[in-house]
DNA sequence: TCGATAAACATTGTATACAATAATACAACC
DNA sequence: GGTTGTATTATTGTATACAATGTTTATCGA
């Protein structure tokens, strides 16, 4: 999810923002890469204040780390981190799914199903740009049934992080097929109420997707 | 975890950052109280530009939500979140404990003990401040020795959010007795590299933890 | 040539000035 | 009286100026 809290992209900071997370995300500054203000700030055509302000919240953030009075510097996501992430979404999607299936309302089971179906169709015409926009939507319509604004604000996190790594895998091998069907498979145990299969379900997913990660070669994207 | 990647304390962007932080973590300000850039730099004798920053960066922290034009409101913590906070670290620190047992070092380890013991002897003498922040820094030994940037930086996060709380309980009861007795037990399971165990105990940790603030009555903190 | 020192430079930290936007108050009109 | 439009005010958004700090380079002496 790229709408954060309310990262204001209307913003010369929210667009600077976005601008120089990408640009880490998507690997095109290395590591370490010290960040002058005054030089992105002229690249964007922007004074060096909406710089600062965006690169103290990439800190925030860990995607920079910020030595005071000298500098900003990128911190790559290393292929450890990624697949750390990969193992506590594993657990927290679970957790998601659990608690989605306690307080999902009928209108949101009907979006989630209507996000699936659209998936399932897609999957059949090898749409993979499509599928990888819904395979987003699905997620977070999960984490908005949840009903927990903290878990909602990690996983969110988590999933913007290795956005990357999905786009680059979503298509790997027979990983739609697959993925779809996990996803319906979810959705049945969150219609049924039952949370335990639920949870379940959902952490064998994201498994599944490192495993597919894995077999993808990391070090590939990174 | 105050010490965060690099907020800088000694800066003033850091200093007007730790305080509105700890105000609104503290519950000093009412949920969604308007915090002007100009009024706040005027009470802590600073201009505008480092309370800005402070304010962007309490926003992807999601202690404040920012309206753009319009200022910055004060997003409390409600008992809700904070029962959401525990039963996601619950499984974290589960998690935590398990890596902790794959990859601690020997230095790790007697650094754990140390603290432990330091911990078994205030417990004995009732010295609750120095017993709250004993327990602030096992955990935080254990979260380094679990060797995951990623971990680390979430489970500290949290760990912080929920201070206030902590702070409150960590006496109540019998609580640091028991408290105590299960980080020793973490501990031994650490170091006997029983990694399922560890897990197990590290979870049941947080969750009696939960009980114990629920018994207290989270309603008397926020 | 090497090392130390200091001066010049580059960069960040903070304050202030100005522009843009939203909130408010008030008057004109129905 | 209520409503709408406008002027005023307050507040944020951005740019720029200045201060503090860190880094590099040039110079001097041994």
């Amino acid at each position: 999810m790229s709408d954060k809290q309310g990262s204001d992209r209307y913003s010369l900071r929210g667009k600077v923002y976005e601008r120089i997370r990408e640009d880490i995300l998507s690997g095109r500054y290395q590591q370490d890469t010290e960040l002058k203000e005054a030089a992105i700030g002229a690249e964007l055509g922007v004074s060096r204040t909406p710089v600062r302000e965006a690169l103290r919240q990439l800190e925030l953030e860990g995607l920079v780390h910020i030595i005071p009075n000298r500098g900003a510097y990128v911190n790559m996501i290393t292929a450890k981190d990624v697949q750390d992430i990969y193992v506590i979404r594993s657990m927290l999607e679970g957790l998601c799914a659990r608690w989605a299936t306690e307080h999902i309302t009928d209108e949101q089971l009907e979006d989630l199903e209507e996000t699936l179906c659209l998936s399932e169709y897609h999957t059949q015409k090898g749409h993979y740009e499509k599928l990888y926009e819904l395979d987003s939507l699905f997620h977070e319509q999960l984490y908005r049934a949840a009903g927990s604004r903290i878990l909602n604000h990690v996983l969110s996190d988590f999933h913007d992080y290795v956005k990357r790594v999905r786009r680059k895998t979503i298509a790997f091998q027979d990983r739609p097929v697959k993925s779809t069907r996990e996803h319906r498979a979810i959705f049945e145990a969150v219609k049924a109420k039952d949370a335990d299969r639920a949870e379940e379900l959902a952490r064998e997913h994201i498994k599944h997707t490192i495993e597919n990660i894995q077999v993808y070669g990391l070090d590939k994207i990174l």
